[in-house]
DNA sequence: GTTATGACTATGG
DNA sequence: GCCATAGCCATAA
């Protein structure tokens, strides 16, 4: 149990989809919201930029960028950077290459109930 | 209980 | 490839 039960079950889950983004790689926020919710049960896309917004200091929420790869938002630029510092294939100068970039997620084979 | 907001996605033009 | 509209889920007031 490594379960800080600080946070709710929705957090837990997209926290910890974000957490096992490798480096160098990212995913999108439809692809976390569908794991996160294959595990909780709940969540939306909208969710995941909320839960980050609230507990994104835990998570390394810049491997997490919209479904167009381009980077998400409010510090593009922060995002960008820490991106090219992984060595996150990019596409033009704002843009993610999510061809190579993009992570696999494993639906349903994350954490069922363990 | 309803309305408004938010780091979004999918579809159509 | 870009813009506009509709839909979705949870939280806050």
């Amino acid at each position: 149990m490594t379960e800080p039960s600080d946070l709710d079950d929705l957090t837990e889950c997209v926290l910890d989809c974000v957490a096992e983004i490798p480096p160098g790689r990212v995913s999108t926020y439809g692809r976390v919201a569908a794991e996160a919710r294959a595990r909780c049960g709940r969540g939306g896309p909208r969710n995941v930029g909320q839960v980050l917004s609230r507990h994104g200091d835990e998570v390394p929420w810049w491997r997490v960028v919209s479904a167009s790869g381009a980077t998400a938002l409010h510090k593009d630029s922060r995002q960008l950077t820490l991106l090219a510092a992984e060595g996150t294939p990019m596409r033009g100068e704002a843009r993610v290459d999510l061809r190579v970039a993009l992570h696999d997620f494993v639906i349903g084979l994350g954490e069922p109930d363990a």
